[in-house]
DNA sequence: TTCCATGCAAAGGGTTTGCACTCTC
DNA sequence: GAGAGTGCAAACCCTTTGCATGGAA
């Protein structure tokens, strides 16, 4: 599932472009822009802040094109979504198995790297299913009050 | 933060009358229908179904109540919104502390005692935040193929 | 009478879809 | 000239809001 971006710290624009090629995505220059914005270096953005960010660099790029190339992009497994609140999505660029930090007030993520936090228990999983993956969210806030 | 009906197991239907008076909210049929729904036992269901399932009961309800109901109870502290996926909100009328079991195939989900997993790690808070809580939500599949 | 709760319908935000145009191969 | 990708606008789903009605204290 997770692609070879999976170790990435950080990408050059011509990486970016091959690492599309690499997953069978064509090439337009609305696509490379909407790629940069996420996979340049790991981040945490919502639709709207990608397709701004996109724009900055190409303006003629459509709201219909920026969720479809983000669409895409999920498919191909180089980013993933990920829900903190509802109503408030994020597109994840960080490929590697990893858990969140999530300060409610400020909105900021925080990335935790899966090794720092071990998971043990005596739960067992109801019969027939198969682990895909464990999401942990630890919620903080930063409220002086 | 949490209130009585935290350790419920099950509640009578009298019962979930006194539990809204005793959070303040004062009684209408249309709240009792919504309130029975979710409180009489632990359940998980979204925003739809609740309102279904009350219609059911009590047919004369609009779906603004509904969605009023379910925002009082959640304020309320009775139930607590969930997030599982991109657009599927769901209300947990377990407030005790718990991590869930998602089936995505399936849609059910089921609760795990917080002592059935212990999370440890050598991860710092950013500074000046306070820990909220810890979400875990352990990704299933049940597809034979 | 003064609130509060309700119902209806309209508005709102965020995402997807339909369709015609453009570009590429 | 077939297929893919795009832009625009409309449609869409879910939730919230505005406003007038109706009931409770």
């Amino acid at each position: 599932m997770l692609k070879d971006i999976g170790k990435m710290k950080s990408l050059t624009r011509d990486g970016v472009a091959e690492l599309l090629r690499a997953n069978g995505i064509s090439l337009t220059l609305q696509r490379l822009a909407i790629a940069q914005i996420l996979l340049v270096r790991p981040v945490h953005l919502t639709a709207e802040q990608v397709l701004k960010k996109a724009q900055k660099i190409m303006p003629e790029i459509s709201r219909a094109t920026g969720y479809n190339t983000l669409n895409l992009l999920k498919e191909k497994g180089l980013i993933r979504e990920l829900v903190i609140e509802p109503g408030r999505i994020v597109y994840d660029s960080n490929t590697t198995h990893h858990y969140h930090i999530y300060d409610a007030d400020t909105g900021k993520m925080t990335d935790v790297p899966a090794g720092d936090i071990k998971v043990t228990g005596t739960t067992e999983l109801p019969a027939g299913v198969v682990l895909e993956e464990v999401d942990i969210i630890i919620r903080v806030n930063s409220r002086s009050g």
